[in-house]
RNA sequence: GGGUGGUUAGCUCAGUUGGUUCAGAGCACCUGCCUUACAAGCAGGGGGUCACAGGUUCGAAUCCUGUACCACCCA
């Protein structure tokens, strides 16, 4: 026993876990430069520049960084890409507030002096998140870190619009878009968020001109009657067919509109009538153009009302619908109030009511785009995990809209597009301004043109249209404009993994393989994993503004970033949302704090003065080595075939139950040396030692700093001889089943005998008598030979194997598996806790029993199974009968 | 309204091609232990009609149909 009070008896991850940062860092390990091997690509899915790190992250992080040093440690060039994007809407809002705190409206300052006040904000909090992934144990090639906005990045997106403009695919255009009023931008489809909210549905009668009659519309949005251009029925509906063609008028603005028929109005939905207001609903617009109605914009961008109207001017939308309700209802026009339940459309970002506006702003096509992206994923040339996904990417591919990729904020990629007139097509898109005026010249036909004549427009692109060309972009930020890519993006592109969540499948996966083959004709990933949504036990996402979510630095400050990976990978199978739950961290710091035991056993082993040489070369002689290396030789196969299925959640729990399990709870007892205080023979410590740093191979994509640590302290290590950048250990050839089939057997017995201890509250070192009667005697050659394991794991005083043993007089008994135990214990047997026991178990056989006679018993079965599925039920047959019979036999002597 | 997935132990989830007691794991729970590392530990134990109803089959947690409930995505 040397040093045991050298290593503290708890693990202390937050000194080893700087440590080997740095360490891991200054070496270089996680940089790469493209060379002869086979590269190993990730690009991180960029978090916002201004935020900070929290669960989401924190799981898809450990994800990628499991994949990553596994990858680098099989002998790939690995390159993990960090970086961050700017987020246009989200940042812009953030800035916003925090000048209003200072008295500054955004529309008191120039975009040049805004534009100094987010880099400013940008300069203060960006980059907080790449810090924090260091403490998580991320092994990402700092040094290559980009940012969707800085020089070059910013030119590739510049390039994108352009180049795809050019091939006719990005137009401006009139459309109906979703307008968020808080944020003052137009959005795409993707980020509207549709609630279920329970609403009310006002009856509203209208007048028909020239009669006493009126016609009832029903609307959720009494407000916009002001800039209603017409009432739509059914033309089948009898109700209504004399009104059709006739004249109604919309209350308080007495306009008149005409009564129109159209299919699409549902006769079941509300009053069978409806009113249309072609400027404020995407199908009453379409309505609208159908019929060539007046299209009447009553809102301002701000979401207030307008002049045009009359009524209510400058109160804002859901005050005017308070204030027309009152006045329709003072006129006897509202008739009817109900209650319902309708989806409404939210700003993801400002969790504003969407107003769909009629805008003038620029779209991407995407019905060609959208092609090759379809086909390569449901081809399974980029494959998804889980492959479910799949089908909710087609359903969206194949019903894809054109994408609404202009916003009316100022942080972002400025669009290059030059205004030389007022007409809806007075602009040419170049570069520069002296490009743009050159283009304007040419196409107004007007030479004379000055620069301070034409104006850039004044929007930014859509984040995502920088983010979609984030795998190539942040290798090669010319791959554009060039058409082709340089060395790193032909070395490192096509990237292997990327990892996400389901949830923004849309607005970045599909985009990236959009543009991945519509600019290098190739796709952008191999592979895409999708992992779950983190949430609190009550199934809540996790939010800042629920405050149900735990600080993950405070996460790793108390179970160490090893722990806290465990916690976290144990209960996120692919896809499925995990419920996190800090238990799960605690867990995974037991495990580091039992791995850290393991070792300091094993240290304490050590006889002062010596060098040990650990090793994987084994006694073929012993049963427990040829045990242990086989499971390890199984574990490693069966990891594997979990990582192929991006399964970690499964391969983390085989070496967490290889190291615990195996390792620890029966290699170890069975290395201890025989007597108090001596240590563990020298050659079985090596080998112990051996197994031990495989383990740790095995262990440090999930556990990359304990192990690391560990590694270093059983063998000193040069720099490049660090765990980070060793290798995934081989197969060692040979899988042992014999002795592991064998050893189990012997486990078997010991639990049995456990058992009897436990149930017969014998004391744990009382001495016992164990005879062993083995069902045949090729098994009794065997066990001979593993005597000493049953020596080690139990308080054995004589141990018997023989075939021909009789069972003692009152001793307890067990059956396992067609072998006979008996351990006499003549004065301290509790006769009727035994006849309890062996009832017990003569209960479950005959039991088991039972239901294989009547598999037997059905004559179907025998003529029609397979005859060695047969042949196995006559087997268990036979072993349960045999079962029975001894547990009768040992039986009798309570009962006789 | 359309689509997708799910329902297995108190909780979270495995269960591959239908065939070994296939009904499992971890956590939680109960009992006993400070055993030559680890009480953040060791040993032992209890616990489920596989959502429900049909069907196919010699045989179904597994395949098919329907129902209920839940979740997510899309309109």
């Amino acid at each position: 026993m040397s040093n045991l009070s050298d290593i503290p008896k708890q693990y202390n991850p937050s000194t080893t876990e700087e440590k080997w940062y740095s360490y891991w860092e200054e070496n270089g390990y996680f940089h790469s430069e493209p060379d002869d091997r086979e590269s190993f690509t990730v690009v991180i899915p960029p978090p916002n520049v201004t935020g900070v790190l929290h669960m989401g992250h924190m799981l898809n992080n450990t994800i990628q960084d499991v994949l990553v040093r596994r990858a680098r440690m099989k002998g790939y060039n690995v390159c993990w890409v960090p970086g961050t994007d700017h987020a246009s809407i989200a940042t812009e809002a953030k800035v916003v507030q925090k000048l209003r705190k200072s008295g500054i409206k955004k529309s008191d300052l120039s975009r040049d002096q805004f534009m100094d006040h987010a880099w400013e904000w940008t300069d203060e909090h960006g980059g907080i998140i790449l810090g924090q992934l260091r403490k998580l144990g991320a092994s990402c090639d700092w040094k290559r870190t980009r940012f969707t906005l800085e020089e070059g990045l910013y030119e590739s997106v510049i390039d994108c619009f352009i180049e795809l403009y050019d091939r006719g695919y990005i137009y401006r255009g009139q459309r109906m878009v979703n307008w968020d009023p808080a944020a003052q931008t137009a959005l795409s489809d993707e980020e509207v968020i549709h609630k279920e909210v329970q609403s009310k549905l006002y009856h509203v009668r209208y007048p028909i001109k020239g009669t006493d009659q009126y016609i009832t519309i029903a609307t959720t949005r009494p407000e916009t009657i002001l800039a209603d251009t017409a009432v739509c029925v059914n033309p089948n509906d009898e109700r209504y067919k004399a009104l059709i063609g006739k004249t109604a008028i919309i209350p308080m603005v007495n306009r008149e509109v005409e009564i129109i028929a159209d299919e699409y109005v549902d006769p079941e939905y509300g009053t069978g009538c409806l009113k249309i207001t072609p400027a404020h609903d995407t199908n009453d617009y379409e309505i609208g153009v159908k019929h060539g109605l007046d299209i009447i914009d009553m809102f301002n961008p701000d979401g207030t009302v307008a002049e045009v109207v009359q009524h209510y001017i400058g109160k804002d939308r859901f005050e005017a619908r308070k204030l027309i309700i009152k006045d329709l209802k003072d006129q006897e026009l509202l008739i009817k109030t109900e209650e319902m339940s309708n989806k409404v459309g939210y700003s993801e970002r400002t969790d504003a009511v969407i107003e769909p506006r009629l805008s003038l702003q620029w779209f991407c096509k995407m019905d060609e785009l959208s092609k090759p992206a379809l086909d390569n994923v449901m081809n399974d040339e980029i494959r998804f995990h889980p492959a479910k996904f799949k089908n909710s990417y087609r359903n969206w591919m194949e019903n894809i809209r054109d994408w609404c990729i202009s916003r009316q904020l100022w942080w972002g990629h400025r669009i290059p597009a030059w205004f030389y007139g007022d007409g809806e097509n007075d602009y040419v898109i170049a570069r520069t301004e002296d490009e743009a005026l050159e283009k304007a010249r040419k196409k107004s036909g007007n030479n004379n043109l000055a620069a301070d004549e034409i104006r850039q427009d004044e929007d930014v692109l859509d984040t995502w249209f920088s983010s979609w060309l984030w795998p190539m972009s942040v290798f090669d930020p010319e791959f554009i404009k060039n058409k082709s890519g340089n060395k790193e993006l032909n070395y490192y592109y096509p990237t292997q993994d990327l990892v996400t969540a389901p949830e923004i499948m849309f607005f970045w996966v599909a985009r990236m393989i959009m543009a991945g083959y519509e600019f290098t004709g190739k796709k952008p990933f191999s592979n895409v994993y999708y992992h779950g949504i983190v949430r609190d036990e009550k199934r809540r996402k996790m939010s800042k503004s629920l405050g149900n979510s735990p600080d993950p630095l405070k996460l790793i400050e108390k179970y160490g970033a090893d722990g806290t990976r465990v916690g976290m990978l144990f209960s996120a199978p692919a896809g499925n949302d995990l419920l996190f739950d800090e238990n799960l961290c605690e867990q995974g710091r037991n495990f580091s704090n039992k791995i850290w035991n393991a070792f300091r056993f094993l240290t304490m082993n050590m006889a002062e003065g010596e060098t040990y040489t650990p090793t994987t070369e084994i006694d073929p002689e012993n049963l427990a080595d040829k045990w242990m290396l086989g499971r390890i030789e199984s574990s490693l196969r069966e990891m594997e075939d979990d990582f192929e299925k991006y399964r970690l959640n499964e391969a983390l729990k085989k070496i967490y139950s290889l190291v615990w399990d195996d390792f620890c709870d029966w290699y170890i007892e069975v290395c201890k040396a025989d007597s108090y205080g001596e240590n563990i023979p020298k050659e079985k410590l090596e080998r112990a030692l051996g197994f031990f740093e495989t383990l740790m191979k095995m262990l440090h994509p999930f556990m990359p700093f304990i192990t690391e640590e560990i590694w270093h302290q059983i063998q000193s290590r040069s720099e490049k001889e660090a765990l980070t950048v060793s290798s995934w250990p081989e197969s060692f050839g040979e899988s042992y089943e014999r002795s592991i089939t064998l050893f189990k057997t012997v486990q078997g017995h010991i639990s049995a005998i456990r058992n009897i201890q436990a149930e017969m509250n014998l004391a744990p070192k009382a001495e016992l008598t164990v005879l062993i009667k083995p069902k045949n005697s090729e098994l009794e050659e065997s066990l001979q030979t593993a005597e000493w394991i049953y020596r080690k794991l139990l308080p054995v005083g004589s141990i018997t194997f023989d075939t021909d043993c009789e069972k003692p007089k009152a001793s307890a008994a067990a059956v396992v598996d067609g072998t006979e135990i008996f351990i006499p214990l003549e004065g301290l047997i509790d006769l009727e806790k035994e006849r309890e026991r062996i009832q017990k178990e003569i209960d479950r056989t005959e039991g088991f029993l039972k239901s294989v006679q009547k598999k037997l018993a059905n004559e179907k079965f025998v003529a029609n199974a397979p005859d060695a599925v047969v042949e196995k039920e006559r087997q268990k047959q036979a072993d349960a009968e045999s079962d029975i019979a001894k547990l009768r036999a040992q039986m009798e002597e309570f009962t006789g």
